[in-house]
DNA sequence: TGTTTGATTGGTAACGTTTGCAAATTTTTA
DNA sequence: TAAAAATTTGCAAACGTTACCAATCAAACA
């Protein structure tokens, strides 16, 4: 593909690159009028910056690298939507990256968006190998973990955005507690996420301060998906089932629950109360209606981008923001007093 | 943020820039020996390639560019997805961007894109101004019309992979007539969008052809979400209603009359069936089991990137690739024969 | 032994910008 | 009117690569 470059435009007007290239970045030493005869060529000729000379040059590529597990959870998506649209307002560019979990080489995803020389990473789904992850690349490009990251752990160098888990399953529980529940399920915890640990954490902690008993599921497929939830629930439904209420780890799994209970004949809230972590757009579908604790991915968005802005354009290095956004509890109706 | 350069690295290892170019492209004329001790000092130094000045240099920077209107809309995030694990295969790199309808000043996001110089641009989202568009950019880069296109209107010039819209309402219309349905509503029809208008000709063709009645429902709201589908079906069940079946323009606007049913108490499939268009994931969820047409993001995607990929590949311009993808009709719970 | 080959290496000019500094031109000042 | 100042221009070097061509050197040939 052919392209117009300065040198073009500066033949066609008849100066020097030097020139073209101050009419095109309104410099204040240029003489009005060729700057408007160099400016008319410009867009008579369709020249356009080419941005990869100016950035190697700047050494600024105003492209900020957004690694997201799965783009086809719809935490992810609302969360890239809000990314996109925030990282504009900053006049910055979204490279979207590595949006299947499965072969993800983060590796090699890193050192790709590095030597794109993107201006910053934003970094969601932390696990717990991330850490090792962050001391290999921070040296080379400001990161910032967003949405999934352990809260306040003083032992994680790095800046971070995300909604308080810990909180969250603490709202959960108080909320099923003032509902009279006192016998529940802790549903789908991976042990290799840290969201889910601190979700478990909360949850765990707060219903034994409130004398609620609490029996856990783990979930050793590794995926928030509904077919998850679907086994999951199965095997629960199937086997005779004392709780009055299950918390599932995401609003995937919830639904997943919620189609096992529908297969298996459980009617929801009526027999057992259910309740969803995440939020996404289809928990408040028609015949869904699922309770759960909102992750607020807008506000998670504009806080990470805000934050990696400002570690951008901060040249003092090893200083860390950390902001634990608080849950908000969604109640819909899949829940019912006792 | 400091990088290490060539220069550096030549200068640690006593040879010429060259030299350590030829280490890193495993070119045939070095030896191994120099080219090991090259490559220990750049892995020890954390080197890293800056594509910015290879890209420079080749011409190539091995990136596509993808436009699409909203990310939130699942089947836009499907494609996404598929796009970039595909576009991975041949070695390229996706960059997101527009992914918000409202603000989108497509002019600006091309202008962008052609800066960043990618290889290419997957354009989803066709509407009638994007006819305009075309003239004006795809001299400047190879584009590729994906998911939304005229069905094989020779006025376009331009290479397009889609799912044949025609055809999908056909299907729909030809399903509900063996089903016994004899007057329906097409509800959700959006005039600036190409693919909703062929949908909307393929369905009332065919019933046509058929012998059944159809009544539109435009949506003017201009997007095909959930709301706007409530909306238009509230409108539609609280006025008299005959039509015994509704064909919606996209799952998402099905998902609205779903909700407005349940409200209402219009019992789906019993008083009324509906059918969709998409199938996106929600689609097949509990309780929900929508009947609809599969727009089969994968294929498309896979289709897509490879044309784009041909097309970036080959130096005659002017000669287009117009793919045809044939929908499917999933079966699931929300018709019921006459 | 002199010449040819082959294997390695280095110098230098691109790629399309921006930028510091000097040159040329115009305007202002004394 | 000459000198000083201000305005407007251009040259050339950088940014970090790659690619062409020449240079070096040891080994192999006659």
């Amino acid at each position: 593909m052919k392209h117009v470059t300065i040198k073009d435009i500066a033949r066609l007007a008849g100066v020097s690159v030097t020139t073209v290239s101050r009419a095109l970045n309104d410099a204040p030493e240029i003489n009005p009028e060729t700057k408007e005869r160099v400016l008319d060529i410009c867009r008579q000729e369709g020249y356009r910056t080419n941005l990869l000379a100016r950035s190697l040059i700047s050494s600024r590529t105003h492209v900020i690298g957004v690694i997201l597990p799965d783009i086809a959870e719809p935490f992810y998506a609302a969360l890239a939507l809000h990314i996109e649209t925030c990282a504009r307002q900053f006049g910055y560019q979204v490279m979207l990256c590595g949006i299947r979990s499965e072969d993800g080489d983060l590796n090699a995803l890193f050192d790709f968006l590095i030597s794109q020389r993107v201006d910053g990473i934003l970094l969601t789904g932390a696990v717990p190998g991330t850490r090792e992850l962050l001391r290999r690349y921070q040296a080379a490009v400001p990161i910032v973990l967003l949405a999934n990251c352990m809260s306040m752990d003083t032992a994680w160098e790095c800046s971070s955005v995300c909604i308080d888990n810990y909180a969250g399953s603490r709202l959960a529980a108080q909320y099923l507690h003032g509902l009279g529940h006192q016998d529940v399920v802790y549903l789908g915890l991976r042990r290799d996420s840290f969201a889910h640990l601190l979700r478990h954490k909360g949850f765990v902690d707060t219903a034994g301060e409130l004398g609620m008993q609490v029996s856990t599921v783990e979930n050793p497929t590794g995926r928030s998906s509904i077919v998850a939830g679907l086994q999951l629930a199965r095997e629960l439904f199937l086997a005779p089932f004392r709780q009055t209420a299950i918390f599932a780890a995401s609003d995937l799994l919830a639904l997943g629950v919620l189609q096992a209970a529908d297969e298996l004949g459980v009617s929801i809230p009526e027999q057992v109360s259910l309740i969803g972590f995440d939020n996404i757009d289809y928990a408040a579908l028609p015949k869904i209606r699922l309770t759960t604790i909102s992750r607020r991915p807008e506000a998670v968005a504009r806080s990470g981008v805000q934050v990696l802005m400002e570690l951008i354009n901060s040249e003092d290095r090893g200083e860390y923001t950390r902001k634990l956004l608080a849950p908000a509890l969604v109640e819909r109706q899949t829940c019912r007093r006792l």
